[in-house]
DNA sequence: CGTTACCTTGAATCTCCTCAATACACGTGG
DNA sequence: CCACGTGTATTGAGGAGATTCAAGGTAACG
């Protein structure tokens, strides 16, 4: 792990107020109510600050938090005790992360910090009193787990039915398109914070064999993705390429 | 698809009641209150039987309906324009399917009974009473979204980064576990619904390679297959052999 | 007794993996 | 400033692993 500087003015954290969560001024994501917004900000017990490369959670492992990802990418994985290591999804600004953890009683995978990140913490013993009063949030929280098993739907149908160039555009297509939902696009181009090596192991191919798929992906023009800039050129026969139709735009709940 | 000799009797069609449902005598089941159970018999609107081979969705639609399987196999697909098929998960007596088609707009599989099969039907709406009015079972749904969640992860480091004997070791391990939990089993025996064309769809092979693999994991002693005959031999050593630990039992909810 | 659905096997070919070497950017310590 | 280590990207070569094509084989059913 690279050290960093890491400038922190000493005292009390500076603290996104829920109220004004950046998040929220996304088209991507619903209105709440004024009840609910104040629900959540009490139900906010603080933030969390990491470098990229941290674990955030194990497999197995229990936590009192639950979390959402406020600001950078993490991914979720399992790994083989052999180092064999499969990404299963990633989370981007918006996303929930460790709901596993709280519904169930331990958590199926891993999660790191791909990049630095920032996370709101919930206290898992107030989930209860969430779906006791809050019914539209209990709902929320259930979309949300839904679409969560929605996305590795799609990835599963990837490794296991499409060829290697349809499988790694499918991947760097669904990544793009989710940094674009979370507003971290700027024009046709994002910042993606993974190596080769993650798209690999989230593909389900050696790094080498990836590596030679992106060359000839990149031959097509669809893309260009040099050093960690990535910018979609032609999406439309990106999308039809891999086999998908255009989405709709989803106005989405988060917490 | 075979015709079978179907006997109804005339008239009403026999019901199942909740109250004396009858996997909710199975251990793995959790027991409800009897406010619970009432609102659960008020909640399902009928019974559904379906034969073999029978879509029950098809992906991309939408349902005024979401079901709980009470006998019987289904299984959940993706399929490509050219004909690449994907499962991606089956569901057991006592599992939830349609959620994703009631909770997000539309479904992002097709669905298909495996085997003749009984299922519980719930109107759609009123899935909204059922949060805002009882909160344990809001929780529960959301139980079973997160384990389904669970269950295609674990799928999914199979297909990307298990060989291909693991692969199916795993996948049957995992089928006849569940079974085993849906009171299917009789001793170590169970009846698979499936073919190896639906195994190999399952494990992103061709039916071809499935087949050879099967042959050699045969070979191995650790379970039986023949014609729908399941028996595993030694479950312990079956399931080190996938890289799993011993799985605990769990007590789990189902509507 | 012919059809249909599944299972089985061999052979040729293509995909993907491992091993190995090189290249480039960056940050560290001399 | 330069030498060196580290992390990432790139490329070639040889060998497993999977696919497709093609041919049987078996059991169930009408």
């Amino acid at each position: 792990m690279g050290k960093r500087k890491v400038k922190k003015a000493a005292g009390t954290p500076i603290q996104t107020p829920c109220a004004r969560c950046p998040l929220r001024r996304l088209p991507t994501f619903r209105k709440f109510t004024p009840e609910e917004v104040e629900f959540i900000a009490a139900f906010k017990s603080g933030e969390l600050r990491l470098e990229a490369g941290n674990t955030i959670f194990s497999e197995g492992t229990n936590s009192p938090h639950l979390y959402t990802v406020l600001s950078g990418w993490t991914f979720k994985y399992k790994a083989l005790e052999d180092g064999r290591r499969q990404i299963v999804n990633y989370a981007l600004p918006g996303d929930f992360i460790g709901l596993q953890a709280s519904i169930l009683d331990s958590i199926g995978h891993s999660i790191e910090a791909l990049s630095d990140v920032v996370l709101c913490v919930f206290p898992r013993e107030k989930l209860w009193p969430l779906f006791e009063r809050h019914a539209g949030l209990a709902f929320d929280v259930t979309w949300l787990a839904a679409r969560e098993e929605n996305i590795l739907g799609d990835y599963l149908v990837s490794i296991g039915r499409r060829t290697a160039a349809e499988r790694v555009a499918f991947i760097l297509l669904n990544l793009f398109q989710r940094a674009r939902q979370s507003g971290l696009t700027r024009g046709n181009t994002v910042d993606f914070p993974f190596t080769q090596e993650h798209l690999a192991d989230t593909a389900g191919f050696s790094l080498v064999h990836t590596n030679k798929t992106l060359k000839r992906l990149r031959a097509s023009g669809l893309f260009k993705w040099n050093a960690a800039s990535f910018e979609m050129v032609d999406e439309e026969r990106m999308t039809e390429f891999v086999g998908l139709a255009t989405p709709d735009e989803v106005v989405r709940p988060f917490l």
